[in-house]
Parts: C-alpha cells; structure tokens; sequence
DNA sequence: CATGAATGAGACTTCATTCAT
DNA sequence: AATGAATGAAGTCTCATTCAT
C-alpha cells in the first residue's frame, strides 16, 4: 500500500464497490476513477477479488482498532459498552462507504464472503469479551456473550445504515444516546442507564 | 401466482438469488431449477429484476403478516416484543433464504433496492407502533421509539444471519429467550424480564 | 381474405409492418393490434414470411390496378404518364403504409425480397408500356423504355417518401403538377406540357 | 477510423450490413468477417447502431463529396446536372453495398432512420442549389426546385438499384446517357438535351 | 512500472413457432 | 376455428483478464 497508484487504486475502488456491490463495481469504472490504467490496477492487485478482499480487510481491521482503541482500563464494562456504540457511529460516519460494504458482502457462500465473515467474526469477539468481561464482573447479566456481541453489532449496524440510505445527510453520532441506553438496558432501560 | 409453472419458478427463483444473490443468480440456473425453458420465465416475468422484486415484496409481506398474526389484544408489550423476535426467528427458520436475500439485497441505489427498503420500513413501522404503545402505557422507556424499531430488527437478523451461516444445522429458535431478554432489559437484564 | 379475422389480421399487418419493417414487426404485436390470439394467425398464415408477401402481393397488385384502371384508350401518351404520376400519388395518399413498406423491403437476397421485386417489375413492366407506345407514336423520345420508366417509378415514390417523412400531414397530391412537369419536360419543362 | 482494427470492422461492417440489412446482421458475422473477436467491435464502436450510424455517416458524405467534387464554376446547369447523374451511377458502381444501404435503411422512425434522413436532406439540398440556380439563369424552368432534386435523387437511385439487383454485373454507368437526357428533358428530351 | 487494445466466455432478453386444449 | 402457454435458438452486449509494447 505503499505506492502513490496503490493509495489512489484503493480509494477509487472503496468508492465504487460500496456504490455499486461487488458484481455491479467494474474495472473500467475504477481504474477511471483512479485516473490508471486497467491493466495497472493487475499489476498491483492479482484479480478483482483480491483488490476487494485486500479492501476489505484493510477496512475491518480499522474498524476494529478505531473502536478497541477507545477502550481503556479504567472504563466501567457499562462504559465500555457505551464508547463501543459511540466509536462505531463515529467509523460509520467517517467510513459510510465501508459501512455499507461490510453489510452488502458478508452473506454468501464465495471466498470473499467467507474471508468477509472470518475478519467480522474476529471483530464481534472483541466485543463479546467485553460483554463477557461485564458478566464476570456481574455488572451485565446476559446469559450468552456471544448472541449480545452479535446483537449488539446488529442493533448499532443496521439502525446506521438504514438511516444512512434514509437520509444520506444524518448525523450518525445524534444516535449514540438513544442506541447506548437501548444496548445496556433494552426496551425498558430507564435509571439503569 | 396460480400457474403451476409460476409457481416452479418462484421457488426455484428464491433458491438461486438466495444462494447466489442477485447479480450472480442466472436465469438459465433458475430455468434449470424450475424445469422450464428459459423464455417461459419470460413469459410470466418482465426480467430478472422484475421476478427478484416480485418475490422480495411477497416475501416482505409474509414476514410482516407472521410476525403481527400472533399479536393479540390481551398481550402485555413485553409480551408482544418477545413474540415479535420469536416469531421472526421462526420465519427465518421456515424461509432461510428469505432471510439471506433480504439482508443482501437491501442497502443500494439501484430500484430494486429503493423498492425493498420501501417494504422493509413497512415491516419496521410495524414493530415500531408496538414500542410506541409500550412507551404510551410506561412499560418501555426509550426516547426514540424509531431507532429502537430497527435496533430490534437489526439486532435479531444479523444475530440470525450468523447463526445460519457459522452452522446451518442451528436451531435459530434457541436464540429466542437471550434475544429476548437482550431486547427488554438489554445487558442489564436480569430479573427484569 | 374472406373470414373476418383474416381481415383483422391484413390490416394489423399492415400497420405494424409499416411501422416497424419486416424484421422488427413482432407476430405479438400484429396480434394485439387484431384483437387475436397469435395461434390465430397461424391458422390462417404459414409463417411470418407468408403473412408478409400475401400483403405486399395484395398492396402492389392494388396499386397497379388503382394506377392502370384510370387509363384509358382516349388518352394521349402524356396524359397517361400524368394520370399515372396523379394515381400513385393518390395510393400513396390513400395507403401511406404500404407505399413505406414497397421501398423499404424491396431491396435484398431472400425469398421475400425476390418475390416482392418480381410483383414490382410487373407494375413498372405497364408504365414501360405505356411509355413504348408513346415513342411509337413519336410523341416521347427516350431511347430506353424501362429506364425511363424505372426513372419515373423512382422519381415519384422517392419524393412521396421522403415529403411523407418529413411532414407527415402532406398532401401528397399537391407534389402532382410539378412531378408530371418534370416527368414529361424534364428540368427544361416549361411549354411543353 | 485510424486503427487497422477499425478498418477491418468498418469494411465487414459495409459488407454485411448491405447483404442482410441491420436488423438481419449480425455481429458475430461482421466479427468474423473482420477477423476480430466480437468484444473488439464493442471496444471501438458503442453498439451495433453506432457502428451502422458511423458507417452511413461516412458512405453518405463520401458520396457527397465525390459528387459535388466534380462541379466547377465553368460548367453550365445542363452540365452539372448531368455530371451529377454520372458521378451518383459512378459512385453506385464503386460502393454499390452503400447504395444498398442508403435505400433500404432510410426510411423509418427509429433514430438512425432520422439521422440517415438528415444526411440524405443534406446531400440532396446540395443538388437543389444545383437546380435553384439553372432557374436563377432561366435555363431551367422548374417551379419546385426542391422536388426537381428529390425526384432527380428518386430517379437515379432507384433505377440503379434496380438494374444491380436485376443483373449484378450491369454497367451502371450505361445508363447514364439515357438518364440524363431523361432528367433535363424528361419524356419529350430529344433535341434540347 | 505502466499501458490499453484485444479477447471470448457468458449473461439477459426476444420472438417465431408449436401444440394441447 | 381459435387459443395462449411454452419453447429454445439466436442475438446484443458486458467485462475480467491478458499481453505486447
């Protein structure tokens, strides 16, 4: 990722598979946007798998150090929680064009698909070992870590997106409060929060 | 929806853009499934498009009816809120490959997408009117009764979405009483629920 | 011709080939426009092709008896030539559509192209008549009789053509004195006629 | 039109559209023709209508040219009218697939039938100036000027193309005489041409 | 390093024709 | 006589990938 062609390449190709989906993005689309040549974009990248997976994983791990990056020792587990939701908008909001990928390309049977889960899957268990971390500490009484980590994942993800395609000019972050007291204490919250 | 073959062709159309998604999903494939020729999909639908969107709305709509056939009168709010996951869940079981193309084929820009997030904010507000209620009669505390719609949704399909693809053999129905103790009391649950 | 959706059938034909030419005029389309099924038309038709050259064979045979019927044994040479100039004007007029069809389908190898040229050679074969006679009467004085009367056939159709597409509400009639001007005197006219 | 690819497809292009028709042509035949892989005529030209609309644009320009190249300031009216009949046969003889063209695809409501008619408009107005002027000087005597030059278009064209599909091996330029005698002259002609 | 012309497999779609009713 | 559902061959066009320069 070090060339200048290889940054421009990435962000050109960021651009249209999040507009387009994975089948729908073209090489010529990206390699215009890039302003290089087709065949510049298979010098640096084997095939168009392999400049989506790289993207991809490139993208999930920033989203997955942005938000652990945040947490630190002194934080409560309910703190945690909260700067978890805060620190996703936040990558949703900054990185929409990812936010919408990760959600389009995850589901499938392909190798990128699964490659896709696997770097997802590697995500959600950082935040179940919070949740996890909250239960020892029975500050959380969840009976499954697991299912609240991808729950909460779900929850934060799906609110984002839609309301991203709802109204492309939301302020993402306007939705921490209401997602954080939703995520600690559900339908019922109230004073737990 | 009558015609015997429509109706080969509708299942074998569910089958294919599921397991395949829609860009990838092939009309021959489709015609080989359903054991018609080619031209007689044409026949009975515009275009692939036409025959994608025709089964996301019936699918839609059967989700909708599903979930809300099992509201009743008498049931507390909480009661509805855990018959609302449970009975998504069990439609997930029943049309697992609804379930995939809903997710997959929601968030872009192209008709079909704007068509399929008209029907799926449908189904939301559905779920949303019943938050609301709870928040009239004090049961449920949230501030924005919207997000916590699709706070529900998202968090109960993508936690099921992942279920089914980590195992197939999962019994999504297990997930119930964690999501439904998640979506109540959140990770705070405990007794409350 | 005799049943009534034989009937039918012509006049749809006629329409949308006209409208569409041979190749792009659809048996669904005739169909529709016949208020028939389409298994109708083969009842009654062959094929495609057969339904085709039954219509031109039907429209050139009635432009030259319309164009012939009004000759009489009265008339000098050069009102003949002016009658004939005035009647296929007139059938052009009266059956615009298959004044389009005869110039646009004329012209190729296949069976259809052959069969129509041959009905076509026939109608010019009766103007060449006519000019024959009329340099035995050494009243014309062109050398070759059927160039002059392929010149006349084209000078005529070629014009209504092109003023039929450039100003659909025409009057084709109103062409008449200057194209018998020309036909008879050629560019130097003038008295003669 | 620079490229030696581009050259191939052109010619196959000429060849194949003035044997079948555009809507009979195919483009696997004009690829083969053209010794090019069918992809490479989508790379070069945008579709097959583009590429027909490109190729009539040229033949009907070039006929333009080669025609009005041939009149000088010297030539009388009478003149120039009958070098403009010689050089149409002469060009009919050299591109008779062009000839071909012009007469079967112009006449339509499809926009390369417009476009084609927007260049024949154009060709033909070149022949009226022709005309409006030998009136100017009073030795032609034509009241429409602009129905003299269709009908001079109509005459050549369609005897032409008569005489090449009625034997393809005819001497187009034999009928020159006869037809410009019959075009300054008309039927009476004799001693004034 | 970089290019971009060329490729060809494969996709969607159309439509004349058939045939059981 | 008439119908219209079904067919499948054939056509246009797309696009990831290659390779000679």
């Amino acid at each position: 990722m070090a060339s200048v062609k290889t940054r421009l390449i990435f962000r050109a190709a960021v651009d249209v598979f999040s507009e387009r989906g994975f089948e729908k993005a073209t090489m010529d689309e990206i390699a215009a946007k890039a302003s290089v040549a087709k065949g510049t974009i298979y010098y640096h990248f084997k095939s168009k798998e392999d400049l989506f997976v790289f993207l991809v994983e490139e993208g999930t791990e920033l989203l997955r150090e942005k938000v652990l990056s945040h947490l630190t020792e002194e934080m409560s587990s309910s703190e945690k929680i909260r700067e978890i939701v805060r620190a996703q908008l936040a990558f949703f909001t900054e990185y929409r064009d990812f936010c919408i990928i990760i959600l389009r390309e995850t589901w499938g049977d392909e190798a990128r698909h699964r490659e896709f889960r696997r770097m997802l899957v590697h995500y959600v268990q950082s935040i179940r070992q919070v949740i996890a971390q909250g239960v020892d500490e029975q500050i959380f009484s969840v009976e499954n870590a697991e299912v609240a980590a991808w729950s909460l994942f779900g929850s934060t993800s799906i609110t984002a997106l839609h309301h991203l395609f709802a109204d492309p000019a939301v302020d993402l972050l306007a939705l921490a409060p209401s997602l954080q007291a939703i995520a600690l204490g559900g339908l019922h919250a109230k004073e737990i929060t």
